[in-house]
DNA sequence: TTGTAAGCGTTATCAA
DNA sequence: TTGATAACGCTTACAA
């Protein structure tokens, strides 16, 4: 493009070139109304010859804007190995590099604070505003951010959750559907295999999950409510508990994708078969769901366009629209593949009567005929 | 911590607090000797209480550092699905925050230019060093970062690597040990199903398995070699199109862990028996490979690992130290799982005895028992 | 051991 | 329409 890269041009250098102030270059390049047609044309014309382009930490000093948006890691232990976390950021990236916004990537760093990576990007202004996920139902980092000023937006709400961005998936309506399509197919004893509590998008499908078993005029069996460590090896131990209990459920909602992948080798390990003895719902659609052994029912939820809606409410927040404006609620849909089945094909419960939550009577192991 | 966060204090004005030059503050402050003890206790103390921060932007303005490092990611569909790039992201956050450095992921940008994310990199020195990943047999990325001068390190060689930093694994040895393994299941009929011939990786595993069939005496079937668009849809249709030869592979060794879900999936609904009729070995071991069913065989590379060990490479070679003394190539590591067995076991040859690749001679259609 | 002052490369204010 | 000049907040020669 130009001709030597190692021999930068600044301002002052171009300004001398064409025999013009650095004022009036820096105008024409930003695109200035008070500008003459023709210095502009010059100007730009040089500026692509000698290959000029704007030293980003000068702009960033001057102009107190970083043109740059952070996104912090939860822990480092297994959090991020869910493919549903590269959409995000794929998608966010999308968005930002076309108007020329970077996106950092930082981790909580050492030490027990779990705010010491905001903290970081807060107070060395190094971004413009922050994009959380994950959040909690009392969550201290929107807290946080609220009272330093930082624009920010969480994928997902907190109780919380007032005068701040946010977009979330419907989640309690993820969990509704999800438990409805196993209700369908005639399944009664159907569990919940779930996040820890305190995170705001268990909270919710729990809820959905609990709504849609009242509905149909069922009680919530505590034994087949279920908090895991979020992570595979939790779910594959839940999972297993789960079905060695005195009366094993017939169909297991996830938390997500990788939960259900768990909840899978769980399932055949007791001797048992996916979708006919227990059928099993995730929730992400990540890629792999669709090649998993059975394909995965699930709820799907788009996480690149999540990414890129994400970004955009951010940057519209940065720019200085009110940040309550953008508070937006996706509707999640069911991919229905082969991970469910109907009731009556379980072995677990032969009559086809498996007991009520209160009424234990018809005591019968798991994994057999 | 500190009184009032909306209320920034600068060094200035942390300087008229204490009564002192910002100087001598900057230098109490950045652990230089030749301020007294008593002096840098006080301003350390005032600091803190003051909740003060340095302007990340204008540190960098002056010193000409930008305390980041950039990763570009490649083209936005579908490739950074795989858990293996969120490990790496993870790694090398891990390092870089410890040392207060930022990660900055960039896309390619719109417009066929390839290195279009580099450029904005380079030219607007957003950062101090890039990680390449992916890297191609002949990589012009490599040949640009080298012109202009910036510090990088790629996750992979390329065969113009000469005087620059990279991590690799050894992939001829992961494509060989793979290779084996299969031979010494008996198999002799075993296929590659790789990446575009582009990519250094695939090159190279493609020479591992070349070799390693060489040394048992086996001919090379170019039938069973395929290249696949190196996504999980793509290795699909590429395995099915191997199981429907008319002498079918009875095992293959895949580019990745994805692919391995790809070819399994394919393998089922032909339907054949994975690890009986058709063994499976797989590459990365991501999270998900050992809760496939059949849980995965596959080489291991440490990609959190491999992320941590790139960032401090890429740091020392910021810090001035030449970058051709940081070439290291790892050893992957077999990890035995259930995704392959003896070819005995196949149904495909009931005879015990598959052709070899020149002499086809005892047709046999898949999926026969 | 501490302070003065000159940058770093922009953008923005205010005259001309 | 253009041009001096002063910020922006820090680091670092060079003096004291």
């Amino acid at each position: 493009m130009h001709s030597n890269p190692s021999q930068r041009i600044d301002l002052k250098g171009l300004a001398q070139v064409l025999g013009l102030s650095m004022t009036t270059v820096s105008r024409a390049l930003n695109g200035y109304s008070d500008v003459s047609e023709k210095t502009r044309r010059r100007v730009e014309k040089q500026a692509r010859l000698l290959g000029y382009t704007p030293n980003a930490q000068a702009r960033r000093l001057t102009s107190g804007m970083t043109e740059t948006i952070g996104f912090v890691l939860g822990d480092v232990s297994g959090y991020y190995d869910d493919p549903y976390f590269a959409q995000l950021l794929a998608g966010m990236s999308e968005v930002l590099t076309r108007l020329n916004y970077d996106l950092v990537i930082s981790t909580r760093g050492a030490g027990g604070d779990p705010l010491g990576g905001y903290r970081r990007l807060v107070d060395e202004r190094r971004v413009d505003g922050i994009v959380l996920d994950r959040t909690r139902r009392d969550d201290e980092r929107i807290a946080f951010l609220l009272e330093a000023g930082m624009p920010f937006v969480s994928f997902g709400r907190s109780e919380v959750s007032g005068d701040h961005a946010f977009l979330d998936a419907d989640c309690e309506e993820a969990g509704y559907i999800a438990t409805r399509r196993l209700l369908g197919l005639s399944h009664r004893r159907i569990a919940f295999l779930g996040a820890p509590r305190g995170y705001m998008f268990n909270h919710l499908r729990l809820r959905g999950y609990e709504r849609a078993l009242n509905e149909a005029g069922l009680d919530i069996d505590p034994q087949l409510v279920t908090v895991t460590a979020y992570e595979e090896e939790g779910s594959f131990h839940a999972a297993t508990g789960l079905l060695r209990l005195d009366h094993p459920p017939t169909a297991i909602v996830c938390i997500d994708d990788m939960a259900a992948m768990g909840a899978i080798v769980a399932v055949r390990s007791e001797g048992l078969e996916v979708g006919e003895d227990v059928s099993i719902i995730g929730y992400n659609d990540i890629a792999p769901a669709a090649l998993m052994d059975p394909p995965l029912t699930t709820v799907r939820i788009d996480s690149r366009a999540a990414g890129r809606r994400l970004a955009e409410m951010l940057l519209a927040v940065i720019a200085g629209r009110p940040a309550s404006v953008f508070q937006e609620v996706w509707a999640p849909t069911l991919v229905v593949r082969s991970s469910d089945g109907p009731a009556f094909a379980s072995r677990l419960y032969p009559t086809g009567t498996p007991p009520l939550a209160t009424t234990p009577d018809q005591p019968l192991p798991a994994g057999e005929a």
